[in-house]
DNA sequence: CAACCTTCTATTGTATACAATTACTGCCCG
DNA sequence: CGGGCAGTAATTGTATACAATAGAAGGTTG
């Protein structure tokens, strides 16, 4: 898409994820042009991106509102994720090539530097995190995968409950990149897919279990 | 979407699932809005729903133009689709009830009824076939995988090669769905999950089947 | 004759005005 | 006092005009 469009998206997107618009709040076209500093034109089509990936619904009748997960959603959303990026590891570690799997150590040890602070720099290491699935999302070479799967990744919720992890918890996900690293320079598919998997389902396990505490 | 953004999409779509746009073949706005017969507005919508089932993609440069896909990319979409739809089936098998199996067995009637006729009747096997997956779907309770899973159904490829489906092909389908129809109704979702995988792979078995020997 | 620049044309992107639809408010009537 | 009905306000949907950008064509010069 074109400017206008994509800085809507990305306004209207870092609005709803930084938490500025509560679930479930109603939000006008108009409003959201305002926000953007666009006409409406470029809004709806940003709007319809972030409707596929649901961040915004549209209520009974065509009514903008931001989306307020259920539990039960927040759980498949995870199952999907791992069943993907599973699918994609897999892929990966076919097509992978001597050079990315360099750059994944790099990117990994830079999160690992960012989790070893005195105090572990949350912003950093989402940053490494997503710059390692975003690697591994492109050597596996497949548009479709592309298109779907960052929407699952870029979670709200996520990044809401990410100044909570501890520090054992990040640290495994260091060392979970460290295995997949392993299984790619092996070219091992299933291996790279398992360790994908139980990544991701342990990430989902710290997370409801924070989620589960701080709130309701 | 309102009124003149579906109909656009709807035209546009079967436009391009009929066949009368060959892959590859560059479209402006302003043609689809005259094939629509609505303004380029909501053609707009449309395309952009298109590009995201992938129907439609823009090449370097903003330009329009029709999916060809490759055989790679077909492949992976019938994994893709295996991987959901066994999901779907599974979450389905849990939240079953009575009606909708009795429903799905009058679906499969009417399906086997189609392939029966001294001459298989193809449109009426695809829309009892298509009504069968809808209602599994919509029993499995995911609006997310509702979103995902139907650009990977409706598949143009998939229409073109239908017609040379042998019967004893479709009649295995309607097994499939008997099978899966048990399933359900035993409530058993590992069960469930995976006739659906098993139905979905063989189908696109036949379908590579018949598309190498067509073609190429 | 080829490469580059310029101009023109085609196509997409944005803003705005207006139409259609939906929700809201307050009034009337029971 | 409550329920429905009318009229009004708010919101979304569509068309159109114009702006920006990319592509094509043609002409000039080394």
């Amino acid at each position: 898409m074109s400017r206008a469009s994509d800085t809507a998206y990305q306004k209207i997107r870092s609005y709803i994820l930084q938490g500025d618009a509560a679930p479930g709040m109603q939000l006008t076209e108009e409003k959201l042009a305002e926000i953007a500093g666009v006409s409406r034109t470029p809004v709806r089509d940003a709007v319809q991106r972030l409707e596929n990936e649901m961040l915004l619904v549209r209520s009974e009748s065509k009514r903008l509102s931001v989306a307020d997960w259920s539990d039960g959603e927040i759980d498949e959303m995870f199952t999907l994720r791992a069943m993907l990026e599973c699918h994609a590891a897999e892929r990966a570690a076919i097509r992978m090539d001597e050079e990315s799997v360099q750059r994944l150590r790099s990117i990994n040890d830079n999160l690992k530097k960012a989790i070893n602070k005195t105090r572990p720099d949350i912003a950093t290491f989402l940053n490494a995190n997503r710059q390692f699935h975003d690697l591994i999302l492109i050597r596996a070479q497949s548009p479709r995968l592309s298109k779907m799967l960052p929407a699952l990744i870029e979670q709200p919720v996520v990044r809401r409950t990410a100044n909570q992890y501890s520090k054992a918890d990040l640290m495994q996900s260091g060392q979970d990149h460290d295995e997949l690293i392993a299984a790619f320079a092996a070219k091992d598919t299933h291996w790279a897919g398992a360790v994908m998997t139980s990544h991701i389902r342990r990430a989902f396990h710290t997370f409801s279990t924070i989620a589960d505490g701080g709130e309701k």
